[in-house]
RNA sequence: GGAGGGGUUCCCGAGUGGCCAAAGGGAGCAGACUGUAAAUCUGCCGGCACCGCCUUCGAUGGUUCAAAUCCAUCCCCCUCCA
């Protein structure tokens, strides 16, 4: 097994490491560009690299769907595919559990989804998303869990819970690890304490290589989900990476590292770029917005990205404005540079043990 | 010169007596976005002292309780025929 975590330093819950894979080494703590169907949207697996990604995060309903995954597998798999020859994370599509709720029928010994392409019925079970997800051929693989919405009753979570611990076991029976593919198990629980504290023994007892952090950053406030993470932290096993699904705003970066995070995925970086929003310094800017036409400056002067080093925000809105694609494109680059190079930054900062004075001066000038 | 069609709120364009500050689209302005059904969605979009009032549908005058809508005159534009 070449899949291993390499914990280097700790500085308060803090984490610095190096994930060793088949593919490579990555650094942490660390943040996944999301690429869905096979694409980060808009930007070349070129510039993925030039903007300093390590790992990227692909989903697995959507190349079930599309192009299907015996295809993907034809191809050589994920990577050769899509021509990424760096870490892999494939989601198992239980968050579309969660997000796709009126195309979906919960059973217990899978979910049944109604195709949101075309309308057909698809049975989704451990196994079934064990044999996608091979066939697609991830580095790394999630289990498939149950992503309970918020607010949610209790008996509702602890389902949730249920399933996804018997899920999880099912997974990793029918996992076969083909091509060195590793499977992460996935923390349920919402915002019940006990119920946290449940999913991560019987998680742990399954014992996985790493584990996701699922369930959070799904509309709750952030002082429970920050709460929620306090608390379990200290359960999860230490020498396992920790990954909180679908986080990705800045000061919830700092935060999960603070709270003993090592990854993170989000959508939020490249979806608000093509939104017109970037991410700077103390917080975000709408680029797009009309104080803007005339600011000849770039997005972010210390940035170091392609679109800052090229690029003003007069001409980026003008791009958006007139719907032309290099517009969202530069945004795309410099929200996913500015994320990525944070997450260097604050991995600095733990190695040297000055990650304290990193979030405090993050937060002297954090405007939400 | 003759015949016909038309001028509507930033633009295009509905509306032919009251339910019209006037459909719809575009542009514009702003907001949202956290394991992507998202280059999407939502709101605003004549003015104000804004549960009401004022100004507006080429111009002016008229009919009517009531006019973007009917009548008269005028000014522009387009098409066809000379």
């Amino acid at each position: 097994m070449t899949f291993w975590f390499e914990l280097l330093k700790e500085d308060g819950r803090a984490r610095a490491g190096i994930l060793h894979t088949n593919r490579g080494d990555v650094t942490t703590p660390l943040f996944m560009p999301v690429g869905t169907q096979a694409s980060v949207k808009t930007v070349s697996p070129r510039e993925l690299e030039e903007i300093g990604a390590q790992i990227i995060l692909s989903n697995t309903y959507h190349l079930y769907l599309r192009p299907g995954h015996d295809l993907v597998d034809e191809a050589g798999g994920l990577h050769e595919f899509m021509q990424w020859k760096k870490p892999i994370l494939t989601d198992s599509g239980g968050f579309q559990v969660f997000s796709l709720s009126e195309l979906r029928r919960m059973g217990e010994d899978g979910v049944t989804f109604r195709s949101h392409l075309d309308g057909s019925s698809h049975l989704f079970t451990p196994a079934k998303v064990m044999e996608i997800e091979e066939a697609l051929g991830a580095d790394i693989a999630m289990a498939f869990d149950e992503c309970a919405p918020y607010p949610a009753d209790y008996k509702d979570v602890l389902a949730a819970l249920e399933r996804t611990s018997r899920w999880a076991a099912i997974c990793k029976e029918t996992h076969t690890g083909r091509r060195g593919q590793v499977l992460f198990g996935i923390v349920q629980g919402g915002l019940f304490k006990d119920l946290r504290k449940r999913s991560v023994e019987e998680l742990t007892a399954i014992d996985f290589p790493g584990y996701g952090i699922g369930g959070l950053s799904v509309g709750e406030p952030k002082p429970m989900m920050y709460e929620i993470l306090d608390y379990i932290s200290p359960m999860m096993p230490k020498e396992k990476p920790r990954y909180l699904m679908g986080v990705g705003s800045p000061d919830c970066l700092v935060e999960g590292v603070a709270r003993g995070v090592d990854l993170f995925d989000c959508v939020l970086p490249t979806r608000i770029a093509r939104n017109g929003t970037v991410f700077v310094p103390g917080g975000k800017l709408v680029v797009r917005n009309a104080e803007y036409a005339r600011d000849f400056r770039p997005i972010d002067n210390n940035c170091g990205c392609y679109a800052c080093q090229n690029f003003s925000r007069a001409y980026i809105r003008h791009l958006l404005k007139a719907g032309e694609v290099l517009g969202i494109r530069l945004t795309t680059i410099h929200n996913l540079y500015y994320l990525i190079h944070l997450m260097q930054d604050i991995r600095e900062a733990v190695l040297t043990g000055g990650f304290d004075d990193f979030r405090y001066e993050f937060f002297a000038k954090w405007r939400e």
